[in-house]
DNA sequence: TGTACATCAGTGAACGCGCGTTCACTGATGTAC
DNA sequence: TGTACATCAGTGAACGCGCGTTCACTGATGTAC
């Protein structure tokens, strides 16, 4: 039956939420529509009156939990030691409990090799996800007080990516940490 | 109908090769049974005579395209100038040329977000694979008469898998040749 | 403020498609004598 | 070396399943008067 506009929105919201989660935990291929719509309590049927198909729901998904993520990582610097706001967030990023939580971890991790086979969309949204990140690390380096050029905020980012998605993809554990941890020494 | 054995190993040997260039140029759910057949010149239904199914097939595939990928860079080192072996695969690794051919190219980069979600076969042959690779690093190294740390391996690797599997996912070429770059010149 | 009606969020079943896997069959290969 | 038979690599159709999408329907919400 109908809902109201409130409702309505409240229905969308969870339904972004939920993918973004699933798209993060499983990868493109593994959030179906109707795992979506049951996770934010609906039934398959209603996801049509919310989004055009699959790839718009998944485009703005990816696109919400890149936001969250950068969000996060910017209330980080934040709250860091004075000085420390880079170093913070980069050993953040580097731990087992974010390689172990995908779901709520970095978006770029998690779809780095979704997105070739993806859409025009999805695509464009995982580019405006790499230069949200791009400026987060800037911001925070300029927090504390130096200046990170353009091609070194890259390199960084390239590393705690790597990183993050050999430690998921390995199944050896003490492997996992040691790539972590050999990246935050880097930096 | 009946072939020799010889033929049959053959066989065997173009579907693995079909399915392993398939997997790094489409990623794990990108690949179909029928697809590898066809590409090796086979209808679909003879491929359980060779595999017990898809996941042997996939796992064997990785394994494959992981031996080729680390003996072309033993090649190439051994092909560079005096002292300059890891300098010479690194910035091979980070070309455009690998970034627009997966499908001959590293199957690290090219499966890092399939293996989180395949089954344990998968996984345990991603890591065979890593160390493989961290192995060709340190020889490389070696061979130019100095001393690469497990850690500063490793943390090349990061980069060089986080470089190139971001300047995949891009839609913006500029942007991913900035991204190759920078990770260059950080080694 | 009340009333009548149009709208539309959400339901749940159905459709079509692709895919992994199975299966009966074919006929050349390999083997036993 | 030759022959008879068993084996089995490969074929191509079929099956079952999950998934994206559609659709007729329901009934509360929003709107027009």
């Amino acid at each position: 039956m109908r809902r109201s506009r409130a409702d309505a929105a409240e229905t969308r919201r969870k339904v972004v939420r939920a993918a973004s989660e699933l798209l993060r935990a499983r990868g493109r291929d593994g959030v179906s529509v109707a795992d979506a719509m049951a996770t934010a309590g609906m039934t398959p049927g209603g996801f049509y009156k919310h989004f055009a198909d699959k790839d718009a729901l998944l485009e703005e998904s990816f696109d919400s939990a890149s936001n969250d993520s950068v969000v996060r990582g910017r209330r980080a610097a934040e709250a860091a030691p004075r000085g420390r706001a880079l170093r913070t967030i980069v050993r953040a990023y580097l731990t087992m409990a974010h390689r172990d939580d995908a779901a709520h971890g970095c978006p770029l991790a998690a779809c780095v090799s979704d997105a070739p086979h993806a859409g025009k969309g999805f695509r464009r949204a995982f580019t405006a996800g790499i230069l949200r990140m791009l400026d987060g690390i800037t911001e925070a380096a300029v927090r504390d007080g130096r200046h990170l050029g353009r091609p070194q905020a890259m390199a960084l980012l390239a590393s705690l990516v790597g990183a993050v998605t050999l430690a998921r993809a390995t199944d050896d554990d003490a492997l996992a940490a040691q790539l972590l941890e050999a990246v935050a020494d880097l930096w």
